[in-house]
DNA sequence: TATATATTTAGACAAATATCTAAATAAATG
DNA sequence: CATTTATTTAGATATTTGTCTAAATATATA
C-alpha cells in the first residue's frame, strides 16, 4: 500500500519532475509545451507526467488534440502541511517481522 | 554532480528514513537505540543513517562506544526554504543535448 | 591484551527507476 | 476516410536503491 505522502516523495524526488512543477507555476501547458523543454523523450516525460498525476501534483485537461497540464493548486499547501507532518505516522509499511 | 537540494529530496523520498526523522524528532538517539525500532539490519539502517547524513538532516556524535544521531535543527527551515525555492533551478542535471 | 559490545563497510542481489525505441491511441483536417 | 499531429503505452535495458550476510573497525572493560 502506498501512502499518498509516500507517492508525493517519490514525486519530488527527481529533478525533472521538480523542474516540470516548477516550469508549471509560471502557467499551464501542453504535454508537447513542456516536452519543448526538456532533453528527453516524449516518452520519458509521459512517464514523469504520470507519477506527478498520481501524486496528484498535477491535473490534466484534454484541449483538442492537446493535453493541458496545469500545478495542483492545492500543492503548496499539502507540501506544507506534509513537512508538518513529516514525522506523523508513515511507516506502516515497515511492519513485518525482524530478520537475524 | 549531486545538489544539496537533490541529497535532501532523495532522502526524504524513503518512508524508512522519514520514519528515522520522526523518531530523532523526539530527541537524540544512539544508533542501537534506533534500530531498536526498526524490523531490518543494523547494516542496513546504517545505509539509511548515511543517506541522511549526506543530505545534512541529521548529525553525529560519538560518546563512547555509542553514535549519537541527532536531528539537524535547521531541518525545518531548510525544508520549508527548499520549498519556497522548489521551483527554482535544480535541473543542471538535466543540461545534455536532446535525443532523437 | 583479550574479549565483548557498538557501529560501519564491503560485496552481493533483487526490485525499482529512468530512459530509450517502436507501436498504439486520439483528435484534427484535407 | 486517409493523413498528420499529439500523446501515451509497451517492452527493453542500464542504473540506482534497499536490503542482506559477513567482515572490519572502534571503544570499553575484565
Amino acid at each position: 500500500m502506498k501512502s499518498a505522502q509516500q507517492s508525493v516523495f517519490k514525486a519530488l524526488a527527481d529533478p525533472t519532475r521538480r523542474s516540470i512543477l516548477k516550469v508549471l507555476q509560471k502557467g499551464s501547458l501542453t504535454a508537447g509545451d513542456i516536452a519543448l523543454k526538456f532533453p528527453m523523450t516524449r516518452a520519458s516525460l509521459s512517464h514523469h507526467f504520470n507519477v506527478l498525476k498520481v501524486a496528484d501534483l498535477v491535473r490534466t485537461e484534454r484541449r483538442g488534440q492537446h493535453i493541458v497540464y496545469s500545478l495542483n493548486t492545492t500543492v503548496f499547501q499539502e507540501m506544507t502541511q506534509m513537512l508538518m507532518e513529516l514525522f506523523a505516522s508513515d511507516a506502516e509499511d515497515n511492519e513485518r517481522s525482524k530478520p537475524q
